[in-house]
RNA sequence: GGGCCCGUAGCUCAGCUGGUAGAGCAGCGGCCUUUUAAGCCGUUGGUCCCAGGUUCGAAUCCUGGCGGGCUCACCA
């Protein structure tokens, strides 16, 4: 028999969790209600419920629907007996509807199974529509029935309406609890609701705008043997059956890129990734991307895709072009504004890094207080530079462009600079929202960019790309020349929902385990 | 990872110049058959995040941990 000692601790933890649920008076009071119901006879847990409208539909169709019955089905969210008689609001996917139960219209049995009812239960309905001296549209209880009975106290919110406004009291706010129980928060929280809703129509909105121009939505490997498409550390796994690692992509590119040499001519995935890495109110390490590539297209085609694609976005979910960000009122109107990124550094932060080498950099980066490390070559230390003077000030739309080549070893080299590669990013509030280039398509030159990647990584970048020979292979066989673009989805919904931070448009954000 | 702040009833919070816990809502019991943050009367409910320490005595002070928020660093 095995010893108390070597029970895992989680399964202590578990048994000492219940242990004290358990003794938690609310749960207990409602699993005797559920025992009392199931004595009665009432199944807490039947099996379907034939509605026929929802809360909206009865609402919105009051004129029709007066005095006509309706059944309609929902979580009980507010809860105001009157003796013999109860008003209730039961909530659905639409909203919230009153109910009003007499017990004389429903029964002595009814009652009795009424009166076990908790805020929270889940229950059907069928009666009349009715508007109530106060003017609330309701429905006259003829039947109801039990459709889930609820074991735990629902964080109850109070509310009234005030001027049409929806006034909160003591509303369910802990970030914590929110984040860990969503399911607690989106029964109590409409407005989290509309978010995700909103994220729904934008990748809807966002696949229709890509489908219509006729591009393919593929799937792409999540386990990757080499990961490469991005600068980031991956989450390393085992397959037991080839005894191999295996790696959670942190991009798809090299594999859209791929099916580009296969002869499709625009593909596009939305695709999870995954980067190893710290996370904060822009990072989660899981999260969402569309990546799309179109073949005989360069990064000039690609900006006027993005901005059309965006504002289009914002035009079909929001019904504007015109956003409020954090208090900051963003015009998504195309065209973007194009700033080539030594420009912007010159509008911004006074300096002309154009023609610096890495040793003329550092002496301009100390100048401007800006903090860099021994082993970052001329690259990184422009990437820093831009992001302390020049990003945050970004408000509206704009495609940064053109950015050092050793930054960017997937891009190809700006037709009029070689040491630039022909890249953007479309900057809106202070942030990046994607990044795109004309693809490099030329294997030699890829290959030597990945070798010059190698050699970093060997200097200690941990994030340098690694080197694929089959996606050199594919590209030795010949690649058109092409348009790949990535935007960030989280950061898309961030914006066009108006949320400070990624973890309100994940309806799971990363947590730590509970306890 | 660094800095700042937070962790008390199911929820929102008070108590924190140390004397072992309180409010509102929810719950429970009672009155009330068009109420709506319904109302009125009564009432239950707490390993005060955890572990040490100081003290006659700790929710309160100290140390360490755990969890969270904001922020800086890195990244999309």
């Amino acid at each position: 028999m095995i010893s108390g000692q070597l029970r895992p601790d989680s399964v202590k933890r578990e048994t000492r969790r219940r242990t004290v649920e358990e003794m938690n008076q609310l749960i207990q009071q409602r699993r005797e209600k559920l025992k009392k119901l199931q004595e009665m006879g009432v199944n807490p847990y039947p099996y379907k419920f034939d509605r026929t409208h929802t809360s909206k539909q009865v609402k919105e169709h009051f004129e029709e629907l007066e005095n006509q019955e309706v059944r309609v089905a929902g979580r009980i969210m507010a809860h105001r007996r009157m003796g013999k008689a109860a008003f209730m609001h039961i909530q659905d996917m639409d909203g919230r509807i009153q109910i009003y139960l007499k017990k004389d219209m429903v029964g002595d049995f009814a009652w009795e199974v009424y009166r076990l009812l908790d805020i929270g239960d889940i229950i059907g309905v069928r009666g009349k529509v009715f508007k109530t001296r106060t003017g609330e549209i309701t429905i006259l209880v003829e039947e109801f029935e039990l459709l889930a009975k609820s074991l735990r106290p629902l964080p109850i919110v109070k509310e009234k309406i005030e001027d049409g406004k929806r006034v909160v009291f003591d509303p369910f706010q802990d970030k914590e609890l929110r984040y860990r129980q969503r399911y607690v928060d989106l029964i109590v929280n409409p407005e989290v609701r509309e978010v995700f809703i909103k994220r729904s129509k934008i990748m809807t909105s966002m696949r229709n705008f890509l489908n219509n121009r006729g591009y393919l939505e593929v799937e792409t490997p999540i386990l990757q043997p080499i990961y490469g498409g991005a600068s980031a550390r991956p989450f390393v796994t085992h397959h037991n059956a080839l005894d191999m690692k295996l790696y959670l992509r942190i991009a798809n590119e090299l594999y859209l890129k791929r099916l580009i040499v296969g002869g499709f001519e625009g593909v596009y995935e939305f695709a999870k990734d995954f980067r190893n890495e710290g996370m904060d109110r822009f990072h989660n390490p899981e999260f969402t991307q569309m990546e799309l590539y179109v073949a005989y297209k360069d990064y000039y085609w690609m900006m006027e895709l993005t901005e059309t694609m965006i504002s289009s976005i914002a035009q079909e979910v929001l019904g504007t072009m015109v956003i409020t960000y954090q208090g900051q009122q963003i015009d998504l109107t195309p065209p973007w504004r194009r700033l080539p990124l030594f420009d912007a550094i010159k509008e911004f932060a006074g300096v002309d890094v154009s023609d610096a080498d890495e040793e003329m950099l550092r002496k301009i980066a100390k100048d401007l207080n800006v903090e860099v490390e021994d082993g970052w070559g001329s690259g990184k230390i422009i990437d820093e530079i831009f992001g302390e003077y020049v990003e945050p000030n970004l408000v509206q739309p704009t495609f940064i462009t053109d950015y050092p080549l050793e930054m960017s070893p997937l891009a190809k080299k700006h037709r009029n600079n070689p040491r630039l590669v022909e890249r953007f990013e479309p900057i809106i509030a202070g942030k990046e929202i994607g990044n795109a280039f004309s693809e490099l398509n030329d294997p030699i030159d890829q290959r030597e960019r990945f070798e010059a990647q190698m050699e970093l990584r060997a200097k200690g970048d941990e994030e340098a790309q690694v080197l694929d020979e089959d996606f050199l292979r594919a590209l030795e066989y010949g690649m058109p020349p092409t348009a790949g673009l990535g935007v960030g989805i989280d950061r898309l919904t961030m914006l066009l929902t108006d949320q400070p931070s990624i973890r309100d448009v994940l309806l799971f954000p990363h947590m730590r385990p509970e306890k």
